[in-house]
DNA sequence: AAGCCTCCTGAACGACCGTTCATATTGGCC
DNA sequence: GGCCAATATGAACGGTCGTTCAGGAGGCTT
């Protein structure tokens, strides 16, 4: 079985630098791990490739982390539980206009995934790895920031202010949400280097298309 | 290592028996290798698995396929190039009009991922794991139906029948292509038996989505 | 019946896996 | 200096991996 499959396109691999940090060596591995799970996915990657790529031996992982399972549950869990606080506190802070809420969702939803683009990549991908009790956490999360969502929706088709499409007459909320999100999450695997557009930009036109989607009328 | 993860969801998990079929065995181990690969993930899946579930020994896949690669790579091309050849016709069949274009791509390519979601999601899932000279080829048919997207856009705004989002005043019909296909790509990912939409209402909600993002004027 | 071709078996190969553990090394504190 | 706790080492363990290959089974042609 070759070894040597990626799972980034070529041109955007992560650096790999087998330094030995002046940070605890936890985050060195953390790190270290990351980067290779990024590049060539879980179960391809060995123990003794992370620890070799932070200047440790094999057995040294087994001293700040129980298994190899747990070191990827520490890696997704903190990621997805900092993309749910944002999103949680952007809404909050929109003023309780589903417009501005929508659009306050969309903004930092999109530049996280941009910016942050591998460690959602990783989450993303990886998820189906981790053991059924520490994936159902990280399911929870991911539902409740759809929920944020279609609440946003709701509230918005209540007060008039949006008019998303409808099947048969109805609105389905739940899909339309869901439509959101996979346009949003999704540009993390493709915007970088390569592309015409700032985050800011992608930003933007991200928050636009949204906003066309469920029909919303002019801002006051 | 564990090997009972799971990448389906718990209520989704394809069949996979273990019966001997009439039909051809090169065709009984692509089918095996399919619901292996749906299920637990290529890497994960060995060759031992893939041949008991068709009641055959690991030796015997080598009679048909070079490699465990190889099986994988014929299993993704064959629905990647039926997809590319949907997506076409469907777009030659619409007449010239961009809007009734857009309409008749969307409807196939969702209706498509939502009837053979499992397919899609193993296509989309599993590429990484093709050798460099596969994946570029499928990735080939993939920038293929992006830039059938892109030209029925530029279609659209040449006309005047069209009139997307701008960032700084210019269109950048790519993103806005990559945007849309993300979202139709993905509903194989969530769609399903516990849905309330039929494949119709989803083809339909989708091209309303499309049509709304690319700001459509009415159909005369 | 004899030869041949296709297909399958299952042992074997060499490599690598996650994890453990006895042993060594380190750096702070008395 | 001496001591201790924390941490690193790297051989070893019991498995599993993809792949190979000598041999056998069954059917077709001659």
């Amino acid at each position: 079985m070759s070894k040597r499959k990626t799972v980034l396109a070529d041109d955007e691999q992560t650096t790999v630098v087998a330094e030995r940090e002046a940070r605890p060596p936890v985050e060195a591995i953390r790190a270290a791990a990351f980067a290779q799970f990024a590049e060539r996915g879980y179960p391809v990657v060995t123990v003794r490739d992370i620890m070799k790529a932070c200047g440790l031996t094999q057995g040294a992982l087994y001293n700040h982390f129980k298994s190899k399972d747990e070191l990827l549950h520490d890696i997704i869990a903190s990621t997805q539980g900092e993309l749910e606080r944002l999103c949680q506190q952007a809404v909050a802070g929109a003023g309780g206009d589903p417009r501005a809420e929508l659009a306050a969702f969309v903004r930092v939803y999109v530049m996280r995934h941009c910016r942050l683009r591998i460690e959602a990549l990783v989450a993303n991908r990886e998820i189906g790895w981790l053991d059924a009790a520490r994936v159902a956490d990280i399911r929870r999360s991911r539902r409740a920031i759809r929920d944020i969502v279609v609440t946003i929706l709701r509230h918005g088709v209540e007060r008039g202010v949006f008019d998303p499409p409808r099947v048969e007459g109805k609105h389905d909320l739940k899909a339309i949400a869901m439509a959101l999100l996979d346009q949003c999450t999704h540009v993390s695997m493709w915007y970088g280097p390569g592309g015409d557009l700032t985050e800011e930009q992608m930003a933007k036109l991200y928050t636009d298309m949204a906003l066309r989607v469920v029909g919303a009328t002019p801002q006051a």
